[in-house]
DNA sequence: GATGAATGAGGATTCATTCAT
DNA sequence: TATGAATGAATCCTCATTCAT
């Protein structure tokens, strides 16, 4: 919710207000998302103007700061929306049944929509490559971050039951490095191309993580 | 060739001691690039001041812009000379008769003094993030992308003659953002957590080349 | 007469509830002026925003500027509302059989009821100190400023009826100066501390008037 | 030194540098100040904004940041700088053997040098103001008066041997608060009016002090 | 060469006020 | 009436770069 920062609208005495006003909230929020996102592609999240997202969505600084408290909660608010579009889009690829597949079936059910929703939404990538300083990530980085390691730390795990926490975290880390890298490279070119760093990155990971799970998982 | 320091300095007039003015000069060029190292270090390039550097190295940011024309000069002079201090260094890991050798003692002899060159200059490191937005490299990272590109090319050439170019290309570039993102991890811990990380690189890049190179080089 | 309410409302049309609109308009003026007594209270009228005090309401900024024209008729209201509360309550000290008891009994008999009013409505005194530019004070100040002090010759009038206007004008001043002044450490103490700089203010002024008036007022 | 705020200027080698340029930049800063101390006075600390001030200067923002770190440090340079100059020009005043006078001199010998300075500079008077909200004075302005409150209770102390602590506080804060109000009317005012209220200043100082202190020091 | 002062556009953010609904 | 979105100038402050000395 992030049209109303300031709170504390007490709505109490007369007519609970129609929301036809939340409507239009509602279009600047989104517009400023956009705008917001087209902005973190161009020039990275660090970079990013409030005022140059504000020019982009057409409207005053002002009114990007009715919605917004800061710059950061915009590219909160941005990467909250597009996790939530990527589960919705792409969520299945997790469903259990799918993490009980070998291991090439597993990396194709879990990287071709992951790839294609970073293809469909390369701010996304934007907002997780933050300030461009290792050590530095803003919380929200943080969190989709070591979200994300959780994640693949979890489906790790049930193709190697044996592994020690720490092992788990080590690959888990390369894993996420190497799929990072690699979306680079994949959003970085096209067509062809493309397929082809799919293509590899795939080949990396599978000669990774085969030798770790073949007695569990390959049938 | 640090900053083009106005042609006036034609080396004629004032022969009194122009060795010295040089010597000054050359002094003044690492103070300053010890200090964009540092500064690079601990806040990125592109949230490092001239300012910052300048007071870093104890003169005045008029002095500054003396032998350096802009910000981006900095950092190319100072990536120019870590990569020669890398070949002086480490050089002689490229040579012909190393790369001969078997794969895992090729990723050793390659990977360990470059892993270690990166743990002592920590800038070089900064250097290749740049800004952190993907498609927007400036010159200076373009190059040394494209060096070190170049150069691992060559060597995957020489383990796979039959690769085609475009092939060698993607590979080379899985190998380089393989090897920069766990860098990172490298980076990002000491001790035995970094042993293990570059355990793990090797791990990565052994699975990922053998195959295709177990014919031309494994005895 | 908050406002100007926008000329329409001539009282002609729609006479189905028009006591109703005054009566909810009023509470609303009521509310806001509440709640612009409490923003500034805590955070002076210089630095009250016009959207906190809408806010602290529980209503939307333009409905704020349906009732006053900008921030300072909001002043101008609450200030009168506050001296006209002070009359009804405390106007009693100012009758004329009050004004002939001898000096102590009459600083008494003013003072302990303003400076309870003051206690009890501490937004009255936020309003008198305005922006802190001692030569700058905007309207309300200087209406509210200038009431006291005619009020205060006017006493001090009836006690020294030899004194020249313009001695009056001064020793008005000098006593509204110091009961200022003694407010503000009245008001920033409490309990024993506050009835020691009460005690104080009463001695002062005591002992600044008392020759004034001898002759006249002590039986 | 508020000319390099910046610090870290080490100083090692080549020569410790000539003071000429410092003699531009104590220019500024005076520049600075005298520009600072107009604004201050026109509206007040709170509202005075620091693009005002380097509007009144003649310069651009920048430069003004380059000799203060924010608008309180300005603040309390100029206000160090106007005590400095007090003590410098009225500092006798408060030479043991002043305070050894009976009351009426006293008063005499502290006050008439201390309005004159007040009326000489202005400045000083607006930034003892503050905010306008009583409980929220910076740290500038609590050290001032914390520090004058510190002096008049050793003077009174000297006077009222026997008065206790805790009356010596209430008492030296109502003498500041009659003489910061009185000082307000004295300023808002000229000639014979000013000259009128100081008098009546001493007036009501004496008269509340006389009956504390007449056997000690009045022979 | 070196200094440090100077610039000015640009950064994030606030706020009194207005407007469409 | 009431709402809350919209405005835009103003706030403080930063920084790459230039200039006079």
């Amino acid at each position: 919710m992030p049209g109303t920062p300031r709170g504390k609208t007490t709505e109490t005495e007369e007519t609970a207000a129609p929301r036809r006003r939340q409507a239009r909230g509602e279009r600047r929020v989104s517009q400023l998302l956009a705008a917001a996102a087209g902005v973190f592609c161009r020039t990275g999240y660090a970079a990013a103007s409030t005022n140059a997202i504000a020019r982009e969505a057409g409207v005053s600084p002002g009114t990007l700061y009715q919605f917004f408290p800061n710059k950061e909660a915009i590219a909160v608010e941005l990467g909250g929306r597009l996790l939530q579009r990527a589960h919705e889009t792409h969520g299945q690829a997790f469903l259990p049944e799918n993490l009980q597949r070998p291991l090439p079936e597993l990396l194709d059910a879990v990287l071709d929509p992951v790839i294609a929703f970073n293809c469909e939404n390369p701010a996304f990538w934007a907002l997780m490559h933050g300030s461009g300083i290792p050590g530095a990530m803003n919380q929200e980085h943080e969190e989709l971050h070591s979200g994300l390691l959780t994640r693949v730390e979890g489906v790790l795990h049930s193709f190697c039951p044996q592994a020690t926490p720490a092992e788990l975290t080590h690959t888990s880390n390369m894993i996420l490095g190497i799929f990072k890298s690699s979306l680079d490279l994949i959003l970085a070119h096209e067509g062809a191309e493309r397929d082809a760093y799919t293509a590899e990155l795939k080949t990396v990971l599978l000669r990774y993580l085969e030798p770790m799970v073949t007695t569990t998982h390959s049938p």
